[in-house]
RNA sequence: GGUCCUGUGGAGCAGUUGGAGUGCUCGCCGCCCUGUCAAGGCGGAGGUCGCGGGUUCAAGUCCCGUCAGGACCGCCA
């Protein structure tokens, strides 16, 4: 009848006294405090409000799961009433089923069955420690207030691996991304960059930052974003080479995180038009050795940084990784001695030699041909075709480049003339090596392909958020 | 820029010698299920076989063109 009570009509359970005295103040004390999935287990027995997204529903009969995903993890939320369906049949006459419909509230177990994966809601409910649980924790008697529906997903998240093609992905990238193993590559690359400035910081490095729109396309010329700067042609940057060098000048020690811009028709797995340029430069150095020396400095606490914040296994870096020649770097790799750069192919062969001979997952290149590298390369003392230039591939793919650079105002000019440009061009990066310059270095690391080579991605483009290439601009 | 490969319900695939839009895994909808955890069981809906042209009695299948995507190479981080 329509008497009978029924379980649903229920206030919402008065907020209980929350442990720690920082997550509660006397003003907040009539608010509800959002607890994070990593966090509940200290919190058992008590009832707590949580919110997040949907990330799967399982329907029993009269038992069922809600797994709520947030930014920590994800919650198992119990409903063990029965279905309201199964309720109103049991407790009513059937002549009255349609009015009682009208006048209760939807139950939980109704509600879960309207939302849809993805759907954001707040949950409040009793945290109770249960071995049967994922985690030995779950929720239960939960009240749940729905803030945002989500429509129909293009393809599942809720599975341990996404099962949907990298293009897909990329088309619903804001979806897509929010799958765990998505969100956990980014975390690592954020937590790289952590690890870059931590590092650098503590070695007297300053922080800085360049202009992203620069005048002229002259490091390299061709491979360069054009673009309308007031009706003045204007250009993307492609590299803050000249300004982290001029900033040596200032502090001696500089570096910056930030985008750069290519141009290249390069349509692989290990480029992106836009990608993430972790660069320093460094002043008072001997050659680039001591360039190198604090490269593999920084590198060992990014990768501390990423174990600790990400929680993901990292490779040891060895306190000298090894180092070869370039010419011996050829022989290695088996390639013709007369070949200028070493080809991907010869990369991987030198990758597994380091691993094979040295232990190593890292190995540096040195002494690369002159004719390779930028004008403002410095040449190596005992043969100048040679150059104190090096790279470091990790996991027999290039991450870095660097070297000693020129620092002689005079070096630069006979420089820029051999490569048959105007010096007028280049009179603002002049200025620097004119009024005085140190011997310096530095290097430049792909964020990307770091992170790609550190998780075992294929492509670059599965650890960039947003990737931009030859054919995507959007979203 | 070059070479090769792939486009089949919402996702991922298979489709034989050219013979009816055939099939698989998942999702979705309905029903069943008291502990799921990539839940499970039964049933159902959902298709311009990327697009255009050609060959053929007949094309998802063969040929040409085109668009989209992928891999490798070149070049780079």
């Amino acid at each position: 009848m329509l008497g009978a009570k029924v379980w649903w009509h229920r206030e919402v359970p008065a907020r209980p006294h929350l442990p720690g005295a920082a997550l509660q103040t006397p003003e907040e004390d009539d608010t509800v405090q959002r607890i994070l999935s990593s966090q509940l287990k200290a919190y058992s027995g008590q009832t707590v409000t949580v919110a997040g997204w949907i990330h799967r529903r399982r329907l029993l009969k009269s038992v069922a799961f809600l797994i709520l995903r947030d930014a920590e993890g994800l919650t198992q939320i119990v409903i063990t009433e029965p279905s309201p369906r199964a309720q109103l049949e049991e407790l009513t006459e059937p002549s009255d089923r349609a009015q009682l419909e009208e006048l209760t509230e939807p139950s939980p177990r109704a509600q879960l069955e309207e939302l849809t994966e993805e759907s954001v809601v707040e949950v409040t409910a009793t945290v109770t420690l249960n071995e049967q649980a994922p985690g030995g924790v779950e929720l239960v008697s939960p009240v749940i207030k729905t803030l945002a529906k989500a429509a129909e997903l293009p393809f599942e998240l809720h599975r341990p691996a996404l099962t949907a093609t990298l293009p897909t992905q990329l088309d619903h990238a804001a979806l897509a991304l929010r799958h765990p193993s998505r969100r956990a590559s980014l975390k690592v690359a954020a937590a790289a960059t952590a690890g870059f400035r931590a590092a650098l910081s503590e070695q007297r490095f300053v922080e800085i930052q360049t202009p992203k729109i620069v005048a002229s396309a002259t490091e390299s010329g061709a491979d360069v974003f054009r673009l309308d700067y007031f009706g003045r042609p204007g250009y993307l940057a492609q590299s803050p080479q000249f300004y982290k060098q001029m900033m040596v000048g200032v502090f001696e020690r500089v570096f910056e995180v930030g985008p750069v811009f290519r141009a290249e028709p390069s349509d692989t797995a290990r480029h992106l038009s836009q990608y993430t340029s972790l660069d320093a430069e460094m002043g008072f150095v001997a050659d680039h050795r001591d360039v190198m020396a604090m490269l593999t400095r920084t590198l060992g606490v990014m990768m501390a940084t990423i174990t600790a914040r990400a929680r993901t296994q990292t490779p040891k870096v060895p306190s000298e990784i090894p180092s070869v020649p370039f010419a011996e770097a050829l022989r290695i790799a088996g390639a013709d001695r007369d070949e200028p750069d070493l080809a991907p192919a010869d990369e991987r062969a030198i990758g597994e030699w380091a691993l094979r001979e040295h232990g190593s997952e890292f190995v540096y290149v040195t002494g690369y041909p002159m004719r390779k590298r930028p004008f403002y390369t410095h040449p190596d003392p005992v043969d100048p075709t040679y150059s104190n230039g090096f790279d470091l591939l990790f996991r027999g793919m290039e991450i870095v480049t660097g070297g000693q650079r020129l620092h002689r105002y005079d070096d630069y000019v006979k420089a820029i003339q051999a490569m048959g440009e105007p010096l007028e061009a280049y009179a603002g990066y002049l200025d620097a090596f004119r009024y005085g310059m140190p011997p310096h270095g530095g290097w430049a690391i792909g964020l990307e392909r770091f992170v790609a080579r550190l998780l075992g991605a294929a492509n670059v483009r599965e650890v960039t958020a947003f990737p931009r290439d030859l054919h995507r601009i959007a979203p």
